[in-house]
Order: structure tokens, then sequence, then C-alpha cells
DNA sequence: TCTCCGTGTGCAATCGATTCCAAAACAGAA
DNA sequence: TTCTGTTTTGGAATCGATTGCACACGGAGA
């Protein structure tokens, strides 16, 4: 056997036909020979015939392959994404080139210039915290390239975005924290460089002020890292300094609600006694926390799915981004568990 | 603007130039006149050209795109080695597609299909608990087709393959237990056609033997879909059958150890004192449980930064699998926290 | 004036598959 | 035997970029 892959040419040579008339035998066209095809397939099985997927899609200019950008992939929650991506691409018979910008705009940039080049037929994006300027994206969108973001929602006119509704979430949190008694209520925010930050923390202003509770200024604690030390001390910092002792926590995402849990147990403080917690994304680990933490659920793999569906109708032309809704807002679950719940 | 991409056609029809010239102009090739260099490129920005890596490919039969096959991408230690093959392929200039089988040969299979179809280098993977028969990789080995095989390792002769050490990492955690004075130690192992299982069951018993224990069959507990509640009723079941109360447990996975944490828990018994606990992998939120979890700590990334480098090596001919080492065997790390440590 | 040589370009084949158009091959009818 | 129509097959262009080879042009030397 020849070395690589067998290609057409070979079974033309193989039966002395030419390559056109294998062509439309591997593939059945009307108007060859019954015979003929069947002698074609033949052929094609002993030799292992494949067919050569670039010279399809140079001849298509069409890839069947998106691109995903997502900040990392060692992430519970962007891995269940990536999950929800794969499933419908691959169901659809898309490939899927990942690309992760580590939180870089650089790389950002960089990975949509190759994936650009590998001529792509659509790509998905979650962009970078360090991302504050689109025009990477705009540039591309304006030539009519499909593109739809998720979870973070850039600040361009007519993106297409999968989000989860973050305010509405926050909101929920905060007012099942209220309704469980707890009055001193802290929120340890996020990078206000990601719209979903700012959201979840006008969803708790909004929770607080519907309940009559008036927003403390004080209450609201930014932890720009997002890793358990900063929370933790942040929290252990709070517990000493206020006049009042916060008697609960809402954080913008779950590793800042086990940093609080962690200072109020340094602090002596009893969960869900004395200090209710809620995190936000709802990890696989909540659940194995004592006491389990509650936690904002985001449907990850629904969000990758929606999105991906999104985008392969756009590039199959069944929808048309001029036209149709820009955004889709998944709805965000509160699991309610024993870290916050004192009835 | 034409509609799509400019290409090289594009740059010659403007400047009146034939393709070639084009092409080599772009190229920075000698024998180009240094003013036609400048004019082409000039244009080349002008129309915002980008090299078509499809028609490379075609031409040159290299993607510079290679595959990874893995079970999911929803499992944190697989996440970390989709980083650091993600890293040092980049670093290299590759692509990378990924493909999750969801621990079925059929999509394992469907998989390396579609990616041979699109001309990838190379294939790094990792195969599904299904997957007893392996003449869909040995197929393709025997064409000289690169493949690195990561964690699991296959049971092919000559095969690549880059895991973590399992055994050892089995042996030093049991070891770790005995010398905390734990004597009824039990093994919650995995499914049988991992050899990573066999491994550390393995392990597991070597340790034992090793300091004169010997190894009680009622004390290895198959655990073979790997969820808390499958460990935690395995546990509580162990707990009360048992004429000796076993005094610790050491799980094959992270999962299986908090499930036995629950159970000991649920019966009352303190962790450390009563009960030692150590689980494998080295999850994320090991560190975040009360009390922490210790842990065989696997180097994901390391493992896929391994594999990725391997396999281009191989495909860029640095290296030749045939006179290579077959298999690189990174060390694990136990992690000692307060889940087992008495004194 | 003719030849030689270097510089700068263009032509055309190539990679693998598809597809429009044309042309064989063969059948049956006149 | 010739013509017409159908069935089956082949030729060639195409997708975008690369590259070996040839060619055009100019000046220099004989």
């Amino acid at each position: 056997m020849k070395l690589g892959q067998a290609t057409i040419k070979d079974i033309a040579r193989e039966l002395n036909l030419s390559v056109s008339t294998i062509s439309r035998a591997l593939k059945d066209y009307p108007g060859i020979n019954s015979e003929t095809k069947r002698k074609v397939k033949e052929v094609a099985e002993k030799l292992n015939y494949r067919p050569n997927a670039i010279a399809l899609s140079l001849r298509k200019s069409r890839s069947f392959t998106i691109g995903v950008i997502i900040p990392e992939v060692v992430h519970f929650f962007f891995s269940t994404v990536i999950s929800g991506i794969e499933e419908i691409a691959n169901s659809r018979g898309y490939n899927v080139i990942l690309s992760q910008s580590n939180e870089k705009l650089s790389r950002e940039i960089s990975s949509i210039e190759t994936m650009l080049s590998n001529q792509i037929d659509g790509v998905l994006v979650s962009y970078s915290k360090e991302t504050k300027d689109f025009d990477h994206f705009t540039k591309v969108l304006d030539q009519g390239f499909p593109i739809v973001f998720f979870d973070r929602a850039p600040a361009i006119p007519n993106a297409i975005n999968v989000m989860v509704d973050d305010y509405q979430g926050a909101y929920d949190a905060t007012a099942h924290l209220i309704s469980q008694g707890y009055k001193n209520i802290v929120h340890l925010a996020g990078p206000k460089t990601l719209k979903i930050s700012i959201d979840r923390e006008n969803g708790y202003k909004a929770a607080l002020e519907k309940n009559g509770i008036s927003v403390n200024p004080a209450h609201i604690i930014s932890c720009p890292l997002g890793t358990v030390e900063e929370s933790r001390e942040m929290v252990a910092e709070l517990l000493d300094s206020l006049p009042e002792r916060p008697d609960s926590f809402f954080s913008c995402n779950d590793i800042g609600a086990v940093g609080a849990m962690m200072a109020c147990r340094d602090a002596g403080l009893k969960i869900p006694l004395e200090v209710g917690i809620v995190g936000f994304s709802d990890w696989q680990f909540c659940a194995m926390l004592d006491p389990q933490l509650s936690s904002v659920s985001q449907p990850g793999f629904t969000m990758g799915a929606k999105a991906t569906e999104i985008l392969l109708d756009i590039i199959e032309k069944k929808l048309d981004p001029k036209t149709m809704e820009q955004s889709l807002i998944l709805e965000t679950k509160l699991m309610e568990r024993d870290s916050s719940k004192r009835f």
C-alpha cells in the first residue's frame, strides 16, 4: 500500500476509470452503472479510502469546523460549556477547535487570527478579563463572519450573546438570604470589566432595596483575583473591622464563598446559625462541602449547546443575524443548601 | 471589498502581477524587486489579506493540527491535561481539535475517523472505559500515523504512553496511612478495564505487604461508577457489616473519598481521629473540604504538555517512535492534609 | 551586432475532490 | 445502414498557494 492515505486517484488507477467517475460512484450519483459503483466501492474499501476533508474545505470554502475561544479550560463552568458545544457541534457534523486565552488579550487576538486563517466557519467567544476594546471582533463581524458570544457579553451593538440571567440569579440569592432572616448581607463582587460582575452586584442591590434594606457601600467588597485566599482575608478583616458584624455573604463566585466560609469558621462563627453563605456557579464541590454550600446554578452545558445551535444556524443560513433576537438569556436556579438555611 | 477573504489573486489583479510573484514577494524570496515587494505587502495589508491555511494544508499534506480524544472535558484532571496540551501546541504553531468520547467506544471510533479525514498530523488519546479492543488505533498506528496515549495506557505493543506512576502514588498513600497508625485500610477500587485502576490497587497491596499487613480481600471494594453516592453507600454498608471496623480508606479517586468521608460522618466517626481518608487526583476542592482531604496529586498540566511535546517531535521527525522510550512516567505527589493526619 | 549573464517575472503543474460540459458507446427504430 | 436517443464515462476547470522551469529584458563584453 502506498504511504499516506489512498485518494480518489488511486481508485481510478486501479480500475482504469477517470476520477470523475469514481467521485460520482462514491456519492451514488445517478447515471453511473451500478456494476461500476459496486466495484468502485469495493476498491475504496480495500484501499481504506477516506475522503480528504481538507480538499473538500478548499473547494467548498467551508471547513465544517468552528472555533472556541475561552479564558481557561480548567474552570468547572467553562468545561461544562465546552461539553455542551462539543455535543451539538459533533452531532451536526462539525469539528471544534479550541483555544484558551488565559485571560490575555494578546492571545485572544492571535487565536482568532489563526482560526480565521484556518477557514473556520464561525466562532464562539467568551472574552478575557483584559479585553476592553473589541475591535478585533467587530472587524471580522463587519465582514459578515459569524460570531456568538457566551457568558461574557461584549459592548458591541448587534452582537449575538448567550448568557445567564446574572441579575436575577443574584437577586434570588440575596432575597433568599433575606427570607432566612439575615440582615447584614455582604456582597463579594467580581472585576468590573465583566458585565456579569456588574449584573450580579445590581441584582444584589435590587433585592436589598426591594426588601426595604438600604445598600451599604461598605458591604460591597471587591475581590478581583477570585482566589480562596483573597476572599478569606477580606472577610476576616471585615469581621474584625465593621461596627456591626455581617451576618451573611453573597459571593459572586463559589471560590469566594469558600473563602468566606473559612474565614467565618476561623472566627468561630456557626454556619448557618450565625452566618449564612451563598455562592454563584454551583460548582461540583458545593454539595461536597460541610455544610453544603448554597449556590446559584448556571446551566453551562445548555449555554454551550444553545450558543452552538445559534452559531450553526447562522452558518447554515437558517438564521439571519440581522433580524434575530440579539440575546438569549438562560435562567439560573438557586440551589438552597445548608450554608444558608436557618429554618 | 469582495465578500469573503482576499486571496493572493486579488492582490495580483490589483497590481497586474502574477500570483507567483505575489507569493514570492510575501515570503521575501530573493530575486524579487524590493519595490515590488513593498507594493505587494502594502496591498496585502490594505485588502486585509490572510493566507488560506486550508490551501497550504492541501499542498503540504500537513494541517498543523493535532487531535485530542478524551473521555470527558468536565473532569478536573482532564481539563488540566487539555490546558497543558493547548499550551504547547499553541506555542509550536499547532491547532488543537477536541473530541470527547463520553466514555463511549463508538464515539471514540467515529472521532478518530473524522479527525483522520481532516488530515490531522497526529492525535493524543485517553481511551474510554468501554474500550477493550484497540484495533481502531493499531490500524492507523501501523500506517505510521503518530499517536500518543496519555493517562490510560492501552495494551498495544510499542505504543507511546505518558502516564503518572499510579502504582507508586497508591503505594505512598497507603504507606502514609500506615505511618499514621491506621491498620484496617480499605481500598475503594476503580473499574478493572483501566490499567490505572489495577496499578493503584497493586500499589495499595504492595504497601500493605511491605509493612507486614496481609491483604484482606474484603477490604477491596469495587466502585465502578465513581459517584459520591456509590461510595457513600458502599462505605456505610461496610462500616455496618465488617466484624472489625475499618479505620481508614484509600480511594482510587477523590469523588470516592468524599463519599467515604460522608458515610463516616453519618456514622458519627471523627476524621482523622477515628478514620483516616486519602483520595487520588487532588482535585481543586480537596483543600476546600473540612477537614481538608489528603490526596495523591497528579501532574495533569505536565502530562498534557509532555505528551504534546513527544507527539510534535514525532510529527516533525525529531523523534523516531521505533527507537524511543515507549513510556514516560510522571511522578505523583502525596498531599498530606487533615483527613489523614493524626499526629 | 551577436552572445552571455543576471535580474525580475510569468506559466503551469500540483495537492484531492467536485461538477459542468462534452463525448463515447450502445440500443433500437427507420 | 444510418439516425436518434439514452446510458455511461472522460476532460478540464476550480478552490488558494507554492515552486521548478522558462522567458523577457537590459547591459556588458567580444
